[in-house]
DNA sequence: AACCCGGGTGCAATCGTTTGCAGGACGTTC
DNA sequence: GAACGTCCTGCAAACGATTGCACCCGGGTT
């Protein structure tokens, strides 16, 4: 039965009747538990080394015994952290979030920080005042693929701090994702199965990523010998990739890059139900590497990014910036992933 | 320039020098520049009906001229809440529960609550400890699909407000679904095309959605005329489905069930991989919904569960029950959708 | 004219921690 | 033997809100 309030004289509110186990002992129960001030239980677990070790294994014992837990709110209150970090991502539908916040959240947990996830719902114009309540609640936060306006992302930075994923401004930190060194296996695995011209179909026009991936495909591509031509802008789900077949088709071209894995299997399927035979007639390459890119049939080559790293990867910047050493984020590497929708050119039978 | 301390002559803090923008104003701030009490200037928030409606106008313009916002560890403190939820899922790469959180995310956030994520890994064993560390920050929790062991499950619902979600257990509020409504469509369906006999590919031994969807099978079924053949117990995953393939084309069964879509999508592509012709020589429905089901191709026949339904209705039972006059959690229909897997029943060429 | 009622306001205690500062006990050093 | 560290510990002041209670003041009742 933990005690209500310790031993002083002063006037004690009734103890609510009706409470829950969770809101048990206090640092003051524990105090007088172990006959201690406040003071030195509090600095029994803050600041160890600064309590006699006989003193500190009591309290410590007692701690467990009234099963005492410390109260986050006193404690954010007064030290400022909350001990907690945003997330802010534009669907948690989208299977590739779900991977980058599962790595954050596991790095985040073992750091001893919880994760609040806010969905913006691919809607630029509330991410602001998402960050706005994620701010009051969280040390920092994680934006991820963020298509906020500039200004809005400055104003951001400066209400707390902030690290961006897979989205890039100067001077604010961010993890990022190197599409040239999976483009460039791209390009010497198609030039290596004898393409020459291959497709870009690509996605949301004002899409960071879009930009990226196509502006590293006009690199190097190139550099390879590998001529590209560019087949629009188009939704980045599976009814766009449908939606992009046609113009595919009538491109030439024995092979295509896709914006992301659902288009290209939107793109795959809707050709294959015209009967064209891929790989044969047509090699497809999509992008991310979701977890479904492997279950689709035939199962998609695609550029891996590795997403829980990045959640990872935000994370520990963060930390390292909240504790006053910040180190640089990286920007990782990306990787093709062969699989079977990829095969030697070959000239389509008709047009 | 906000002010770092009233009037009054107390001892005053130096105000820190390099902080963030958000830690501004406080009640205390606000307090002063209207010439008002703290206790006034707070009311005009928490119960505006008790402060005469000009001062309350002059606190409320003032606020939002300073830019107060309130210090949520602070009002945690005093009140005991800390307006956030928690939400436990086994795998956030499981885009199941991606849409589940969306649902929960999203009216939490319209009731002024953030959410806090945990992921178990799929590990039964540290589902309360992570409830634990939820329990110090949230005023409630949510259950998804939870394998804790009863006592387990006794234990956090003693720790703080919980509602599970598929998952049932005596005395614990619980957001179901119902099988049996979408087994119903299915066997009707599964009749009009001439199937008699059809498998059950099940889910993993100990999963508590396996034992209601057999359960609901074996009842319903044959009420209509069907006989389930059970096809063993198996990985819920897309190789567990691979697995199962063998087992299937071994049963003399037209139709198959199968735990969930991603299996089902594992069982296809291998069957398919056979020769075998689907839907003609075998109907495969799959259970979930998730969206990939009709990326697939054969896009997947399925029974919807409604997760992100299932979300809401789970944050609204807690924030019921939080204020004190709890709703009943809803059990929630399911229903089959036609895609591409179902047709009339045909014998099989060769055994 | 005395009384009551109630709306609007302020005082001050309180929530549970952390932490700067001061003090006591002891051992060292000159 | 006095002065000085070094350890350990306690006091008490924050942190920023909420809220029970008391108070003031005007208008309506009797």
């Amino acid at each position: 039965m933990p005690l209500s309030s310790g031993s002083g004289g002063g006037p004690v509110a009734a103890s609510e009747p009706g409470r829950r186990e969770a809101s048990g002992a206090t640092l003051r129960d524990l105090a007088a538990a172990a006959g201690v001030s406040v003071a030195t239980a509090s600095r029994a677990f803050s600041r160890p080394e600064k309590v006699d070790t006989s003193t500190r294994e009591r309290i410590l014992r007692l701690a467990a015994e009234l099963k005492y837990v410390p109260n986050r709110a006193a404690q954010a209150l007064i030290t400022g952290r909350t001990m907690s970090l945003g997330l802010v991502v534009p669907d948690l539908n989208n299977p590739f979030y779900g991977g980058l916040i599962k790595g954050a959240q596991d790095l985040a947990r073992s750091l001893g920080r919880s994760v609040l996830i806010a969905d913006t719902d691919e809607d630029p114009d509330v991410e602001l005042s998402i960050v706005e309540h994620l701010a009051q609640r969280t040390d920092a936060v994680v934006l991820c693929s963020s298509r906020m306006p500039d200004a809005d992302l400055e104003r951001a930075n400066r209400l707390c701090p902030v690290v961006l994923v897979n989205r890039e401004h100067a001077g604010v930190p961010a993890v990022t994702f190197d599409s040239d060194s999976g483009v460039r296996e791209a390009a010497v695995h198609l030039r290596a199965l004898g393409h020459r011209r291959v497709g870009y179909v690509g996605g949301p026009v004002l899409s960071f990523s879009d930009a990226a991936r196509s502006a590293s495909l006009g690199q190097v591509f190139p550099e390879h010998g590998l001529e590209v031509v560019l087949l629009g802008n188009h939704e980045p789900t599976f009814e766009g990739g449908r939606r992009a077949a046609d113009r595919v088709l009538l491109a030439d071209v024995t092979a295509v890059m896709v914006y992301n894995d659902v288009m290209a299997m939107g793109l795959v399927g809707r050709l294959l139900g015209y009967g064209l035979e891929i790989p044969r007639e047509l090699s497809v390459i999509g992008w991310d590497d979701i977890e479904f890119s492997e279950m689709f049939t035939p199962a998609l080559t695609t550029i891996r990014v590795p997403r829980a790293e990045a959640g990872r990867a935000a994370v520990e910047y963060l930390e390292s910036a909240l504790t006053g050493h910040p180190i640089a984020p990286p920007r990782l590497e990306t990787r093709l992933v062969f699989r079977q929708t990829t095969a030697r050119a070959h000239r389509r039978r008709a047009e």
